[in-house]
DNA sequence: ACCACAACCTGGCCGC
DNA sequence: TGCGGCCAGGTTGTGG
């Protein structure tokens, strides 16, 4: 599923209604989505512990927990983390239930077993190497015009490195680049300083109406409560080939970069540089 | 340091 | 209906 805004609206939606409970039980249908610890300990740390706050980073939810626990899921492709009670009828794909007091449980259901959690003492372990969250205050366009200045990979690449920047994933990189009416193969290095502020303020724009439209249901992913976003209704190039661009009415075209579907007008976004 | 590509998984869809 | 091939919101590791 998910990117920032998906997660974003899954951990907003949970926070209300899990702060303050504590987990009674945990059971992995995968043992691998056990990332680490192995499941016997991930149990026996887990078990007793309350949850404190929820916060996100990049596409990692994290809650802190009692005892300096801190509980991380990433969702990966497919992954839901669905607020239930165990009386309601069972989720299809659900391969790690944690159960909360007074019959509550987060389910975590993933058809591609991709997503992963893990019980750490320091987040910092598993999302200490992200780049800057786009809202931050350390997301500038100096920020942004120096990494791209250093780099000569695809400006697609560059917006899907974690590293450089948290959170945007195929969906809004290309979104992205046709507000900023950049072509997704453009070198990084090779972007004048308008396209380099064009593109500052699409990130945080299509990333906000992410978030305000509850993320993009295209396949699997809903929120906390199983519900579809909206975004979906918004995207002006993301998986429409074919269809006329919003802009200038040219067929959207489809290419594969970094093996990845990548989706532009071929008129708003040209290749030349 | 930079690709491209396979791997991890399962299911939906399209064409023959 | 069946089967093969391709596609899928992510990340990581390998090899050139």
């Amino acid at each position: 599923m998910p990117e920032l805004p998906e997660v974003e609206t899954v951990k907003n939606d949970l926070l209300p209604l899990v702060q303050g409970r504590t987990f009674t039980d945990v059971a992995f249908f995968w043992p691998k989505a056990a990332q680490t610890p192995n499941p016997e300990e991930f149990k026996r740390r887990l078990v007793g512990r309350a949850i404190l706050d929820i916060t996100r980073r990049g596409k990692y939810i994290i809650f802190r927990l009692t005892d300096g626990e801190f509980l991380l899921v990433h969702l990966r492709m497919t992954g839901q983390l669905l607020f239930r009670k165990g009386t309601d009828t069972p989720d299809r794909y659900t391969h790690t239930v944690l159960k909360l007091d007074e019959g509550h449980e987060l389910r975590f259901a993933d058809l591609r077993k991709f997503g992963a959690l893990w019980l750490v003492r320091d987040p910092e372990e598993v999302v200490g190497d992200l780049g800057p969250e786009p809202f931050s205050e350390e997301f500038t366009p100096e920020y942004l015009a120096n990494g791209m200045a250093r780099r000569s990979s695809p400006i697609k690449a560059a917006l899907l490195d974690q590293n450089f920047i948290a959170g945007i994933g195929n969906i809004y990189a290309d979104e992205t680049l046709f507000e900023a009416r950049i072509h997704p193969a453009r070198k990084a290095n090779s972007l004048s300083q308008d396209e380099t502020n064009r593109l500052y303020n699409a990130i945080k724009s299509v990333l906000t109406r992410g978030i305000a439209n509850r993320g993009t249901s295209l396949q699997d992913y809903t929120d906390a409560f199983g519900r579809e976003g909206h975004n979906q209704e918004q995207l002006r190039v993301f998986r429409r080939k074919g269809l006329p661009c919003p802009n200038c009415g040219t067929p959207i075209v489809r290419a594969t970069q970094g093996g990845r579907g990548t989706f532009f007008c071929p008129v708003d976004q040209p290749l030349e540089e």
